[in-house]
DNA sequence: CAAACATATTAATCTACATTAACATTATTT
DNA sequence: AAATAATGTTAATGTAGATTAATATGTTTG
């Protein structure tokens, strides 16, 4: 079945049964995006937490400047919506935009609490999915407080080696919070040093 | 009754029933610390989460060359713990000290699982908060990637005025990522503007 | 296969902030 | 009240990373 992945990956954290799946099928969407296209744009209110099929999304914030500052990557199996536009139905900090041709199923903000009601092991799903998240960016936070740039980039890499395969240089630059120049110095120090 | 500011805190996300107030209060403890105090050494392994009566803390990382790194303070009706450690039950990555005498309440790690299968509603409650600690915790990375420094204590200053009262500059300069110094030069600049 | 566009490199110059070190001011303790 | 510790300031010098701008390479598209 179509919606196999996500059932997969929820199956794992909270066990569902066959009537909870197809339930929980029943309120989710699958929709296909093209790379280049944005799942939510800055300002806008995010309608929907997305989970990823297939393909890679960037989440960037554009600063007053105009300059855009990633904040999280998704491939396959990951997670990205503005969860503070989603959770108060607010404008948007951040833009998703899909960085290749992306598939992604889709729950939105009225169904998930309808899913929450119906199906109370999905709060504790969710909450469970926001707390790595959470611990993962408090991690992040004290590793740019910390590290310099090239650390921040070897522990990318080792941690992400699928991702520096399928993303241009410049977003991971803007990833690690510093600019496409530097990036590309820094790194030929990096694989100098191997 | 002694646990009244909890039962405040919850019952404004989360009506509880008296029996459920009951349950709950059974499940908690109170503890008091003295200034300097820790609540959570980095390295030990988080056994109680932690919701702040009175006093104030700060959590912090010391890294490799024994640098404070602060990324969260807590005060009254805050909660603070480190997460990650708590939730998978290994070492923490955060300290977390008292920087004034503090009462706080402690729900631990067993008596947490206990809760969420008694009164499950409480489990939507960490869900919420823990998404509110998530959305400002991205919004902040964002502020570091793309603000000055003065940029960012200005903000600090306007969305917390009461703490800035509170703690000794040197632990803003950390929390902002700064130097003492820096934040002193920087600060002067700030006061002469207005 | 051009032409257009997206991505990456290099080098010169600039700046926000760190480091060091000395000193000043407040609190706290005895 | 003196002594000690905690906190805050100032100034000189150093550096990670930004900015600008020019050029190179790679990839789509007509």
């Amino acid at each position: 079945m179509s919606y196999q992945s996500l059932l997969d990956y929820i199956n794992a954290v909270v066990p569902l049964t066959k009537s909870e799946e197809v339930e929980l099928t029943n309120l989710v969407t699958k929709r296909k995006y093209l790379k280049g296209q944005f799942i939510l744009q800055q300002g806008d209110i995010a309608q929907q937490q997305c989970f990823l099929v297939s393909g890679c999304t960037k989440m960037f914030h554009s600063d007053d400047s105009g300059q855009e500052h990633i904040i999280l990557f998704a491939v396959e199996n990951w997670w990205t919506s503005d969860i503070g536009s989603f959770i108060s139905q607010t404008p948007a900090d951040f833009n998703v935009q899909c960085i290749e041709d992306t598939e992604v199923i889709q729950i939105s903000a009225q169904n998930i609490e309808t899913l929450f009601i119906a199906i109370p092991k999905l709060e504790r799903f969710f909450r469970k999915i926001i707390e790595k998240a959470f611990v993962a960016l408090q991690k992040r936070m004290v590793r740019n407080f910390s590290l310099t740039a090239k650390e921040r980039y070897i522990i990318f890499r080792s941690t992400y080696p699928e991702l520096e395969q399928r993303i241009p240089q410049y977003m991971i630059a803007s990833y690690l919070g510093i600019t496409k120049e530097f990036f590309s110095k820094m790194k030929r120090q990096v694989l100098l040093d191997n």
